[in-house]
RNA sequence: GCCCGGAUGGCGGAAUUGGUAGACGCGCUGGUCUCAAACACCAGUGGUAGUGAUACUGUGCCGGUUCGAUCCCGGCUCCGGGUACCA
């Protein structure tokens, strides 16, 4: 019989529709359950790429193996789709995004139906849905009613929130301005990035190195406008320590600790001379204060201009001015000189009352610590460069741990930087007593907290790197702020019953000029009067994307809710997610905004875990072969030849290299799932997919190499559903061992995310029964339950072949069996210094000292060792032996 | 610069982390089938030498630990990803 993959395809995903066969029940009394999710999508005009399949398919061979293994599994797939393409589009055509964004999504739906992948379509969700985006917003709702009590180190409801005696006597203006100041998410004027070309706010994130945004490319400035903020660097602890228990890959866990940047250190407050003013600095090395030798304020510091003297204030503020237009990258740039100038105005270092001078310069960023530090030009490296640039004194005042005689002159000298340990030197003061000389970093910098604590002088203090989350955007696709900005400059959110607050229709989606969004423009929307006839206006702005993929995981539990956010019954049940599968490039942003937002619910007792995914797993990127010119110039690959193995320009003949690219509509080398499925079928482009190496790897997409795992589909289907093959009786015992290593092997590779390798052990099958030729009914079944997994509707049709009458989704998996799989010999490699010499089968079990004599009594090892002496001999029972001889 | 990965045949990759390097697949070579080609099937395939058994060599480079190193340690080179002076 040939293997017709399309008859066989699309007979059963017809089938799997028509009987509703991964449609996961609500039946919360199998206490084994199994929530398995992807990374949902955005549903691009471009249709799915075959990056798209590769998480897809791995979540899927999980999911139909864990179904077969007897759990509950929850598979669902739904879109991302709010975003700035369909309203780009919308900008140029007039389309409503949610025209574009319904094409996309069937689009979307129609390629991954295609696959064949087991989700439960009945709970597919879309962010822009207003039943969905209903519970986004009732989510911001909760958010902004949420303070964050640091003693318990949990949210809490602002309603329990005790404001101090002393504001509430001062009114109800007072206390509203304490209580927002306590919220979650909060309305303030912030500097951010704006896009004259797209005409939008760009979030920190979407800013490109270069200063340009991620989106268009053009060049951005910066603007201040009224935006709503997100108060997550008060999680930061908790996020922080909730890394820890996850069982994510340790990169991703390094990069969200590094992200939210924890240090220790000190706050430390410097009088300025002749002002009755503090500069307050954070420091991570308190203890080097005796080597501060001059400060440095940031440009945008509130203090900067009032402390600078008349005859320098000019400067300073052209260099605010200067430091202002320049983007992060400018201002940090390692390649280019430090720029600074004099304040004119002097600090008094606590430690000593020394004058030192203070300084304005752009490497000091005012968004972390305090926006000001004590500069320790000896023993830091970017005050050492500054310090040197400027001619500011460099004093050492830590004796290095180095051998060299003349770096230590070097560094004691102040002619090089040493950030290591070493012991104080010049490091005690009998104006103010205190003494930290001869002690190391780490009791330097105790015993250096300790006297600044007693004296008043600052305190021990932890900060992050992690800083409030801008969420606000000035579009029109994206989920409404449910709140209005009322003419007596008060704030009101929607009550809980109004929800959704949907998006007006518009004809136009061109943002304002000012910086507003297109909602500006909907006049109707805009403007409401309460019952008093007080006036108002809605919020223009939208939220951002991460919104609706911050919580989508909890929808999913519950989606057809129209009461609740999702029953919690249901939420206990599903929740955490178990395995959560996509791309690193969500490592921290998507997955630390959703963890932040999840233990808000968790305070709120919304939910009932503190962390959302259990399990993370990152797949790797697919990449393309792409071809250059030797001296790197790129060739389109439409104007390529193959030739005996090497590669020609069509039009020049001239010879390219073969490189391995992104795939980009510029270099045309796009591989679309559409082309491979029906030249292959569905079942070859999953096990292509998963055969072409370790799921988190990026790897090169390969046409040859489909081909490869197409002809195993063919020549298992061959194979197995010719009843000439299928014999009745017992099984070759060969047979059975061959089978009951495929199923173990295959079954500990899905455990482990590891499908190359179960592949390949199914492959390794094929060929040995394809080699016996005959195969009893119980084996093929046994080999179509491991298979079917990976390449489910080729194995429902020779499950239906073997005469089943229903799928084989549910059937149980095949349980390995030891007692196939047990050797009583093993074919010892016989080593000699460590070199294979030659092989001989013993008992597993002799014991080592017979192993020994047997092996050595060898002919061949008589060889071997002739000439020299034996010196020893290493018995490895059941590994290897390895003979030592000396002299040879 | 810093952090995290990685480097194994002509190619994608195996080796259940100290114990037979190169599983499986692609490609290539030879053969069977065919008028012929494609498909399919069978055999071979790291390199060098040899008809051959076999020997030497081989996991980016240099060194070390070990009976034994792709795996551990020290020092480099190159390639990816992340990050941007975080005090």
């Amino acid at each position: 019989m040939e293997y017709n993959f399309t008859a066989i395809e699309k007979k059963w995903q017809q089938y799997w529709e028509e009987n509703l066969t991964f449609k996961t029940p609500d039946d919360l009394s199998n206490p084994n359950k199994c929530y398995i999710l992807d990374m949902f999508p955005y549903p691009s005009g471009a249709g799915l790429h075959v990056g798209h399949p590769e998480g897809y398919t791995a979540t899927d061979i999980y999911s139909r193996y864990k179904r077969m293994k007897g759990f509950n599994v929850l598979h669902p797939m739904g879109w991302d789709a709010f975003g700035l393409p369909a309203e780009q589009y919308a900008i140029h055509t007039g389309t409503h995004p949610s025209v574009t964004t319904k094409n996309n999504c069937d689009t979307f739906r129609r390629q991954i139906k295609s696959l064949g992948l087991s989700y439960d379509w009945d709970r597919e969700i879309n962010t822009t849905d207003p039943k969905y985006f209903k519970w986004t917003q009732w989510i911001f709702i909760k958010l902004y009613n949420t303070w964050f009590d640091e003693t318990l180190q949990k949210g809490r409801p602002v309603s329990e929130l005790q404001v101090p005696d002393e504001i509430r006597e001062k009114g109800d203006e007072e206390t509203g301005k304490y209580v927002d100041s306590r919220r979650l998410a909060y309305y303030d004027n912030a500097l951010v990035w704006w896009c004259p070309q797209c005409r939008i706010v760009c979030a920190n994130e979407e800013v490109l190195f270069d200063g340009s945004h991620e989106k268009c490319g053009n060049k951005v400035e910066k603007k201040n406008l009224k935006q709503w903020m997100l108060r997550i660097p008060l999680y930061a602890e908790r996020l922080l320590r909730g890394i820890d228990k996850l069982d994510w890959p340790e990169g991703i866990k390094d990069m969200q600790r590094n992200w939210i940047g924890r240090s220790t250190g000190a706050e430390v407050d410097f009088q300025i001379d002749g002002l009755n003013e503090k500069l307050r600095v954070f420091t991570t090395r308190p203890d080097t204060l005796f080597g501060a030798t001059y400060m440095v304020i940031a440009p945008e510091h509130s203090l900067t201009v009032a402390i600078s003297t008349p005859e320098h204030r000019k400067e300073v503020e052209n260099y605010i001015k200067a430091a202002s237009l320049k983007s992060d990258l400018d201002r940090t740039d390692l390649a280019k000189d430090k720029t600074g100038v004099f304040t004119g105005r002097y600090a008094i270092n606590p430690v000593n009352n020394k004058k030192i001078p203070i300084w304005v310069a752009d490497y000091v960023l005012t968004g972390y610590g305090t926006g000001a530090i004590m500069a320790v030009p000896a023993h830091d490296t970017r005050d050492f460069e500054f310090a040197q640039k400027f001619s500011l004194p460099i004093d050492c005042i830590q004796d290095p741990d180095v051998e060299d005689p003349q770096q230590k002159r070097r560094i004691l000298d102040g002619e090089e930087c040493w950030t290591e340990d070493g012991k104080y030197i010049n490091s005690s003061s009998e104006i103010t007593g205190i003494d930290i000389n001869g002690l190391n970093k780490e009791a330097g910098i105790a015993k250096m907290i300790r006297w600044l604590e007693s004296e008043g002088l600052g305190a021990e203090k932890v900060n992050y790197k992690l800083r409030d989350w801008l969420f606000s955007r000035q579009r029109y696709w994206g989920e409404p702020f449910p709140v209005i900005h009322w003419e007596d400059g008060t704030v009101s959110l929607l009550d809980e019953a109004e929800l959704p607050l949907e998006l007006p229709l518009m004809e136009k989606y061109m943002p304002g000029e000012s910086g507003e969004s297109p909602l500006a423009n909907a006049t109707e929307w805009l403007n409401v009067t309460d019952k008093n006839g007080r006036r108002g206006r809605r919020e223009t702005n939208t939220m951002p994307q991460w919104a609706g993929s911050c919580w989508y995981y909890l929808r999913f539990i519950d989606p057809l809710n129209d009461e609740m956010i999702f029953d919690s019954e249901k939420e206990r049940y599903w929740m955490p997610v178990d395995l959560y599968i996509g791309g690193a490039e969500h490592a921290v942003l998507h997955l630390l905004y959703s963890r932040f937002w999840h233990k808000v619910l968790y305070d709120l007792a919304i939910v009932s875990t503190d962390e959302p995914y259990m399990k993370l797993f990152n797949q790797g990127m697919i990449l393309a072969f792409a071809y250059e010119t030797e001296n790197g110039a790129k060739v389109s690959s439409d104007m390529v030849e193959e030739r005996e193995g090497k590669f020609y320009n069509k039009q020049t003949g001239e010879e390219l290299r073969q490189i391995v690219a992104k795939m980009s509509k510029t270099l045309k080398n796009v591989v679309n799932p559409d082309d491979v499925t029906s030249k292959y079928g569905a079942d070859s482009l999953r096990l292509y997919e998963m055969f072409m190496g370790p799921l988190d790897v990026t790897k090169p997409w390969d046409e040859k190499g489909v081909k490869g795992v197409f002809n195993f589909l063919q020549r298992t289907f061959r194979f197995f559903s010719n009843t000439d093959n299928i014999i009745t009786g017992d099984e070759d015992p060969e047979i059975l061992k061959g089978l009951h290593q495929a199923i173990k092997k295959v079954e500990g590779d899905i455990e482990n995310l590891r499908f190359n390798t179960a592949i390949s052990a199914m492959m390794i099958f094929l060929n040995l029964v394809t080699k016996k030729g005959k195969v009893t009914r119980d084996t093929v079944c046994s080999f179509t339950k491991i298979l079917a997994p990976f390449a489910p509707h080729l194995a429902e049709e020779l499950w239906e072949i073997q005469g089943h009458s229903k799928t084989l989704a549910c059937e149980p998996w095949p349980p390995a069996n030891e007692e196939y799989l047990r050797e009583d010999t093993f074919e010892y490699p016989v080593s000699v210094n460590g070199k294979l010499r030659f092989k001989t089968e013993l008992p597993l079990d002799m014991g080592k000292e017979e192993i020994a004599k047997t092996v050595l009594s060898d002919e061949r090892a008589k060889k071997w060792i002739e000439g020299g002496t034996l010196a020893n001999i290493i018995v490895v029972p059941g590994k290897i032996v390895n003979i030592v001889v000396k002299n040879r």
